[in-house]
Parts: C-alpha cells; structure tokens; sequence
DNA sequence: CGGTATCCGTTCTGATACTG
DNA sequence: CAGTATCAGAACGGATACCG
C-alpha cells in the first residue's frame, strides 16, 4: 500500500506548539491540529458521499462506483480505507469466487452520518443565500472604483 | 485577482449528467455536485478555524495570522476571500495610516459556526475512537498472514 | 469482481519579493 | 499593516496496466 501510515505526521506546521498564547478559543491548540485532521478527512469530497450513500444499507465495491459515479476506482479504493482506518466503515469479503466485497456503516459511522447529515442540511439550506452573496461580490469585484459618494472637501 | 470567480465550474466531473438512476439516496443528483462543492469550502483546514476564531468577536488580520498561526499569509488573504465572497465573514476597511480591517462573521456565518461546531464536537469526542481504530487497522495491515484459524482441511 | 502499482497532469500551499 | 504577484515543491486525483 502507498497511503501514509500515519495519522498525525502528515505535514509539517500542523502541531506545532502553539500554548499559552490564546484567550477566547473554542478549541485547544494541541487538540486542533487533530480536529482539523480527522475533520479534513470526513469532510472530503468522496468520504462524505461514500458515508451517505452507506446510510441503512450494505453496498459493493462495484454499487458504490456505481452510485458515486464520477469517481475512479482508485479514489474510491483509497476513500474506503481511509473511512475503514477510521472505523466509520465495516469491510467483509465474501470468499466466493466472482470476489464479492461489501461495505457498511459501523456505528461510529452512524453517529457521524447524523452529524454531517446537519451540516449538509445546513448548506441545502443555505444555497441560495451563498450564490447570491457570491453574485454580489462578482459585482463588486466587476467595480475597481465605487465612486466615493461621501463629503467631498 | 488570480483565483476563480466560477464557482461551479471549477473542474470536470462534478455535475455529469447522473440522473434517474439512484434510488435511495439522501442527496439529489444535480443539487449534490452544489453541496459537495460549498461543503469542501466551508470545511477547509482554513476556513473552519477562520469561522471558529471570529465567533463573537471582530478580528485583524494580523491578529488572525498569529491565532492561527501555522497558515501562511497567502493561506489566509485566500481563505478571507472565498468567507466573504461566500457572504460568510464582513471585511471592513478602516482608512487609516497604518491600515487596518477587521473581520467579522455575517449573520449567515455566525448559522454556519452553530453547525460547524457540533460537527466538530463530534470529533473531539471520537477522537479516541478514531485514534483507536487506526491502531487496530495498523496493526492489522502489520499482518499479511492472520494464518486462517478455520477447519484446515 | 475487487484491488494494487505506476505514471503523469492539475491543484494546492508555502516562501519570497514587492507595493500602498 | 495588509495585501498582491510569482515561483517551486508537495499533495491530490485520474488513466492505465496488471493481478488474484
């Protein structure tokens, strides 16, 4: 396999000690860094789909392709380690002899489908109100000189 | 400016015409291509602590360069960019000598921060788990051989 | 069918230098 | 202080070829 083995030592600047500096914080420095971590991976773009498609049902390797469609085999492969390293998802291989390979939720991964659930609900819900405030800001970027209507003198 | 004003056709593949086909999915076809990309944004490395630190308060933008800490400058004028072109953060200018401007979360930022935040008490308290999980499965993948306990025969 | 290894282009990111 | 522009290296992601 080619993935990194590591979880923590991904890339250099992610920990590095930053204590005692900080007031208003909601989250610690040293917990952070493993937040933004586990949360990078959860949130990518193939985990997450992968993680709904597997709500209340067992898929295949070749469903799940399927389904997700645009992604390649590759991409799909290296999604479903990661989530079976995190243990969000179960694999059993069926020793038949066309391989038949399933993939289901563990219940961590239910948990965690709850919890994204809200936060793809949230941007559901939110799509209109963000291409709109991006629609404004083209505008904006569209205006080098907006005129200053103020007190002039 | 050198980053994209598209915003949904930032590359191929994302919205192919997938439709008719799934049947018992959460997320609808074309509207998933839309979520995935505002969700990839909001759930940055960046833009998540970005969000995390404007809670309640107004920011500089040095003062977020140093909370923040590891990001490069560059890291954070791009992230800003894409929080206010996405109506999620205020940018304001204070037409000083030394120059100043302040960030501060929209109201629709300060929704997204409720969200962001139980999804990322999810994390914190799964750490464990996680961090237990990717222990098994490492040691698991130290073990190319499980030597089958089954009925040899 | 399910998966791995490799090649290669695209994207992301950080470091650096320069401006107002 | 607050950016912008450019460059180089790393990581990401897809296409291909091959294996059990």
């Amino acid at each position: 396999m080619t993935f990194v083995e590591e979880g923590t030592s991904k890339s250099p600047g992610y920990c590095t000690g930053t204590e005692g500096d900080y007031t208003a914080r909601q989250w610690d420095g040293r917990e952070d860094c493993e937040v933004r971590q586990i949360l990078d991976r959860i949130a990518d773009k193939w985990s997450l789909l992968v993680i709904a498609l597997l709500d209340r049902q067992s898929l295949r390797f070749t469903e799940l392709r399927r389904e997700v469609d645009g992604i390649s085999q590759r991409m799909l492969t290296v999604t479903l380690r990661q989530l079976e390293r995190d243990g969000l998802v179960h694999r059993t291989v069926h020793p038949v002899v066309p391989p038949r390979v399933d993939y289901a939720l563990t219940p961590l991964g239910v948990t965690l489908h709850h919890t994204i659930q809200s936060l793809v609900h949230w941007t559901e819900s939110h799509l209109d109100e963000i291409a709109a405030a991006r629609s404004r800001y083209d505008e904006r970027a569209a205006t080098p000189v907006p005129a200053a209507t103020g007190p002039a003198g």
